[in-house]
RNA sequence: GCGCCUGUAGCUCAGCUGGAUAGAGCAACGGACUUCUAAUCCGUAGGCCGGGGGUUCGAAUCCCUCCAGGCGUACCA
């Protein structure tokens, strides 16, 4: 619609030229708005202020010239206005608004994706925790951004992977081993100070239990740097099991989960390092090994492989990304914790680095998640063992609430996740107000199915025999009819929130057209005119909900 | 100190990359269930968009500056 109107104002401009209405040929781009206010018309455009500089005319006059030079051959138009200091609004037709209807039923599962992706290989990378503690809440949040980015630019037409990347190799995973053995020995009966620096969690003593079941006091006829190696693969092997298990009832699905110390056994990292050096963008200083990031606009150096010869987390992680533009992704993205945003400057560097093109890699930070009680912050910290973790939100609030919360903030700002407020029932938590709809309107459906079999294939032929004059009813098709435009903006921006709130909003329109005019009435044609339309709704709330990971439940 | 993010109604947040009279939800107040699900709806009230400069027809949005908060600033990950 909003395509159809800019060309009609192209086609108006190039006559009111030739007319000589217009001195200048040359125009300004053309945009199109959806007014906020109802009585400034369907669609408004500024071309006539943007102009007025060019055509050295005042923007009324401009305006004028334009309005007087429209065809408008399909009588889309009902009526036109200069407004305000030169806005040009149009109100449409309500029965031009149809066909925006007809196009929901003809994509059905599709409507909405317009194809901006072209079969663009793009990986994203999320959560990527260490499998050294069960997921909390942060990681959650990065969870169901991820998801929901990656299935947003997959319906938008990209080839989307998703990846989890595994810390299993560095100091993290050798103090994990040394926990569990120490707890280990502890349940042998030999109580060895237990260090603050190691895992304090409850689930270490389990996995400690577990493998003295499996192998009793076997570990300890073994040397125990050994030993300290068999509890770190096991306990890592375990809590990363654990970890996808969480990620599995929160919805999420990785395509690759790729190994850190894989780099190593590959050589990658050895490989990326040699070929910097030869770059000679790495030197040698105090006995350890610099990366030159100051070339490429980081503010320091940074140290690849330290004085004692164990190269740092950055070095796998530069090796990492190597690997994934060599896998020939035309984009990555990494979703990380805000608190790792000193890290995308060296990162960046490092691509750079090796020839390709910065531009092709991006972050999403996530901001910090609090989690409350009652208005109250509960203490979390995976060090201590005393948290709650992403398991127990789930299962306290469910995964619908719990990604719906998670997606209802641009995830630039901290959100507060606050438990009690998850497991409401109210506005106060609008996952079910827009659940709400699609049991709504399933229940209609169903009720109207007892009577009278549903059958839209009258408007099929004759989109124009649709009786929708209300209001309401113009208003849903409009907020219908800029669904794909959402989704759109949403995949562009990478900013899954965009879907939330235009599925409350649509949520919002519809409770008020249901609360004021019934869709089972006597009159046939009326009825099934309204249950086309909120057959329409329906389609457009499930297509927006699964978007988000979020479940569409036919009853409430 | 430097860097990144944030500052919009009492609270929690939107604001479509510059548009017209800044919007939702919660909380407050007043209404609507013998009705297709009241997990809903309708109405009232609530604002120097952190402050100050600039850019232009036009700024919550762009630039500068100051103030406040969060995070980061390791041969940790």
């Amino acid at each position: 619609m909003k395509l159809i109107i800019k060309n009609i104002i192209i086609d108006a401009l190039e006559k009111a030229y030739q007319a000589k209405l217009l001195p200048s040929s040359s125009f300004t781009k053309i945009t199109i708005e959806e007014p906020k206010i109802e009585s400034h018309g369907d669609f408004s455009t500024n071309i006539a202020m943007t102009m007025a500089s060019i055509q050295k005319m005042a923007p009324k006059k401009i305006a004028e010239a334009i309005l007087s030079s429209i065809d408008d051959p399909d009588n889309i138009i009902k009526d036109t206005q200069i407004a305000g200091p030169g806005f040009i609004n149009f109100f449409i037709n309500t029965k031009a608004w149809y066909p925006s209807l007809a196009k929901i039923f003809r994509e059905d599962l599709k409507f909405g994706s317009e194809n901006i992706g072209k079969g663009k290989k793009v990986q994203i990378e999320f959560v990527s925790a260490n499998p050294t503690g069960p997921l909390h809440v942060g990681h959650g949040r990065g969870a169901a951004v991820g998801d929901a980015v990656a299935r947003i630019l997959s319906f938008a037409g990209y080839n989307v992977k998703k990846e989890y990347y595994v810390n299993d190799s560095g100091r993290q995973i050798k103090t994990l081993g040394t926990s569990v053995f120490l707890r280990y020995k502890s349940i042998l009966g030999m109580d060895d100070p237990f260090p603050d620096d190691c895992y304090q969690g409850e689930y270490i003593i389990d996995i400690a239990k577990n493998i003295y079941n499996d192998k009793k006091d076997a570990l300890l006829k073994t040397d125990e740097k050994s030993a300290v190696f068999y509890c770190s693969k096991i306990a890592a092997k375990d809590i990363l099991t654990g970890i996808k298990k969480d990620l599995n009832s929160f919805d999420v699905i990785f395509d690759n989960w790729f190994s850190e110390q894989s780099l190593f056994d590959s050589g990658m990292v050895e490989k990326t390092i040699k070929k910097f050096k030869e770059q000679k963008i790495i030197y040698e200083k105090d006995g350890a090994l610099w990366f030159k990031t100051t070339d490429f606009g980081d503010e320091k150096d940074r140290v690849v492989i330290r004085g004692n010869g164990i190269t740092t987390y950055f070095a796998s992680d530069i090796a990492y990304h190597q690997e994934k533009f060599l896998r020939g992704y035309d984009e990555v993205i990494d979703v990380w914790g805000a608190d790792h945003h000193g890290y995308i400057q060296r990162i960046k560097a490092s691509i750079e680095a090796s020839g390709t093109d910065r531009k092709k890699f991006h972050v999403i930070l996530i901001q910090l998640v609090n989690l409350l009680r009652n208005g109250k912050q509960i203490a979390m910290s995976t060090r201590s063992g005393q948290f709650i973790s992403l398991k127990d939100v789930i299962d306290e609030v469910g995964k619908d609430a719990a990604r719906f919360i998670f997606l209802s903030r641009h995830y630039d700002s901290p959100l507060d996740f606050d438990l009690e407020i998850a497991k409401k029932k109210t506005n106060d938590n609008p996952v079910y107000y827009v659940q709400y709809v699609h049991a709504r309107i399933s229940s209609i459906l169903r009720k109207a199915e007892e009577s009278n079999p549903v059958d839209f294939s009258a408007f099929d032929n004759n989109i124009s025999e649709l009786l929708l004059n209300e209001i309401e009813e113009i208003r849903l098709i409009k907020a219908l009819s800029f669904y794909p435009d959402t989704v759109k903006i949403s995949a562009l921006q990478k900013e899954p929130h965009k879907i939330t709130f235009y599925l409350m909003n649509l949520a919002s329109l519809f409770h008020s057209y249901y609360n004021k005019h019934k869709v089972l009435t006597d009159n046939h044609a009326i009825m099934q005119s309204r249950l086309y339309l909120i057959t329409a709704v329906l389609k457009t709330i499930r297509n927006g909900l699964n978007l988000l990971g979020i479940s569409a439940p036919e009853a409430m």
